[in-house]
DNA sequence: TAAATTTTGGAGTTGACACTCCATTTTGTT
DNA sequence: AACAAAATGGAGTGTCAACTCCAAAATTTA
């Protein structure tokens, strides 16, 4: 019975991986999600990850049975990444006061980067939807837990009073990252800030519209 | 001195053109357009222009220099497409009601296409702003257009009276795209409408909270 | 230490893709 | 009708990219 992902090697299945081993193939998928997410997937070869990522050809098909799998692996780096810094970084988005501190957060992740670049996982949504049904519904999943990060949060303001009992977290959790999807894409397009942070802050005034009871 | 297309063939540039060569020309923009929408820039090969046009290569490349002279062309297409669309179908964005008839217009076009695709400008900007400088400046201008019209209505609306003074129509304008990119991004992830729906009613609802003085 | 397993090196191979070239037909002009 | 210009057909060409293969080194296990 195949288990749906017949393309991975043994190496990549199990964990019958040398420490030696899980560092190169950590060091495969971190070149690998850098490039396809600033050149896109099809335009990044694995020629070029090989010597990025200073393994010959034989090393990356030993732990990926093609590019295809590299890819999915891509996808749940670019996950983690993602939901582990919006945890770690922005911590439980109860509050307004949180809301702001994950608005400036965002906001300032993007200006690191000078405004270039989208969203990790938006842009693999883009890439790869219409080619790749399987990418699309993982990324669809990596969104929806993004999305309950946010829910939970407004959820929590609700229940203590600090929403209105009309306010459906549901919605708003859904508007708020479609703000940053948004956001992102019109920074990426003109190189600056300036729609991320208008996109956010309008999204919060509406928050604010429907503080307390 | 050179016009910065050096790549665009004397067919393309003038208007010496025969109306069976504009129609020819025509054929192939709108089929590389579609193509390039779903699979993405990288992944059309020419080759897959020429058949589903009914071109030979010879024919392409009198029309186009290269291939990237034809992404330019298709952006212009995409541009055109998308504004006389929004101009045409939707009217100006002057009042509530006519913002409505917007919201279930894109939600319709949406729904038309099974929620898959997203929009054809900010695809295209996922695809192209880290590898094509010049591609990412066009496309940021084609969206400020789209910006305008949006800014334009909200204006009108705000000098009637219709918005309250404090409303700053360029911020509205922009979280309102905004909204509708991110809206459609997350819509083409899940293949539904619904982020779509919630993202644009949140933005007009946060609008309503600003009418009158 | 010896056998088994994992990891690595690097030279192919096959196919695909962007682009060229030249001859021929069609269309426009006088 | 005769000439010029535009449009078309289609067989190449060179390069690049995904993937294979076999053997050698490093590492683990017995």
């Amino acid at each position: 019975m195949a288990t749906g992902q017949d393309t991975a090697t043994a190496a990549a299945r199990g964990g019958n991986l040398t420490a030696k081993g899980r560092a190169t193939r950590g060091r495969i998928v971190e070149v690998a999600a850098q490039l396809m997410l600033e050149r896109g997937v099809a335009r990044t070869t694995v020629e070029d990850i090989q010597s990025e990522a200073r393994v010959s050809a034989s090393q990356l098909y030993h732990y990926f049975g093609d590019k295809k799998a590299l890819v999915h692996a891509v996808i749940e780096h670019m996950t983690d990444q993602v939901l582990c810094t919006q945890r770690q970084a922005a911590g439980p988005l109860d509050s307004f006061a949180a809301l702001e501190r994950w608005r400036d957060f965002v906001v300032d992740f993007q200006r690191q980067r000078g405004g270039a670049g989208g969203c990790p996982l938006g842009t693999l949504v883009s890439d790869l939807a219409e080619t790749d049904p399987q990418a699309r519904a993982e990324l669809a999943a990596s969104l929806g837990q993004w999305e309950g990060l946010l829910r939970d949060g407004l959820t929590a303001m609700r229940d203590r009073g600090e929403l209105s009992p009309a306010a459906d977290p549901d919605q708003l959790a859904l508007a708020l990252l479609a703000a940053v999807q948004g956001g992102l894409l019109l920074s990426q397009a003109r190189r600056d800030t300036r729609a991320l942070e208008v996109a956010l802050d309008t999204a919060l005034a509406h928050l604010r519209t429907l503080a307390r009871a």
